[in-house]
DNA sequence: CTCCTAGTACGACTTGAATCGTACTACGGG
DNA sequence: CCCGTAGTACGATTCAAGTCGTACTAGGAG
């Protein structure tokens, strides 16, 4: 018997109810710093980390959440990106794709990495 | 009358003699996390960096200090790509190129990036 | 002056990233 | 059952980065 797959869209990861798997992704202890540093050369995805981290209320969101105005296959990449690195966790919900940020591993790894995240601003 | 250059090759720069001018470098309210982030983003880049926030004790170092074995041309697009990003500064001394780390700036601006760098270990 | 040395300049090559259009897929509503 | 919707897959293009060889330059030693 499949898994019965949860319909509401913006569902807060903290009830833990019966979640999707996430797509796959490095352990914690994979992440590799020189990986994670590249992911976070690019200002739309320090944009996306950086909105996850301040706006998203431990709560997944989907792509369309984040304002990006670029193509759908853009944001397929960098999300990607994102993941590949270890930044973010996807699950499908149903037909949209929540993604959160891995607040624990990330400061468990690199301590104080996503504060630096924070202050940033994008360039004028 | 032109400058006179010091002749030690490994001068303090806490003595601050009658030092060359840095070779151009962006100012500290230049630097961006980014730009920063892209430059740590190389495993030999992130070696140097570590190599002279760790063992620099605060002076100049040449480039064949670092113990990298690569062609020098390559030496030459590294230590320009961590300059212009803003991690070290390069002052001429004579016949070799003085390197350090500028740690006060990036500390000022990234508080707590050096520290992620000195934890981190290359891969196996 | 001549040689040695630390580094640059330039150019070529290769690889990977970013960007995007188009076609496609799968869930859920009516 | 059909459609709208959120996103993937694939492929083309463009552009920057890494890599390196070779030639060159400038300071210091003898």
């Amino acid at each position: 018997m499949p898994t019965k797959t949860p319909t509401a869209e913006f569902r807060s990861f903290t009830e833990t109810p019966d979640l999707p798997e996430p797509l796959p992704e490095p352990a914690r202890d994979e992440l590799r710093l020189e990986t994670v540093m590249a992911a976070l050369s690019d200002p739309l995805r320090l944009h996306v980390v950086r909105k996850l981290l301040l706006e998203a209320e431990r709560i997944d969101h989907p792509c369309g959440w984040f304002g990006i105005d670029r193509p759908k296959s853009s944001l397929t990449h960098h999300f990607r990106t994102l993941r590949d690195a270890g930044l973010i966790r996807q699950r499908q919900f149903g037909l949209t794709r929540g993604n959160q940020l891995r607040v624990d591993d990330i400061e468990a790894r690199f301590p104080g990495l996503l504060a630096l995240v924070a202050q940033w601003k994008p360039a004028p």
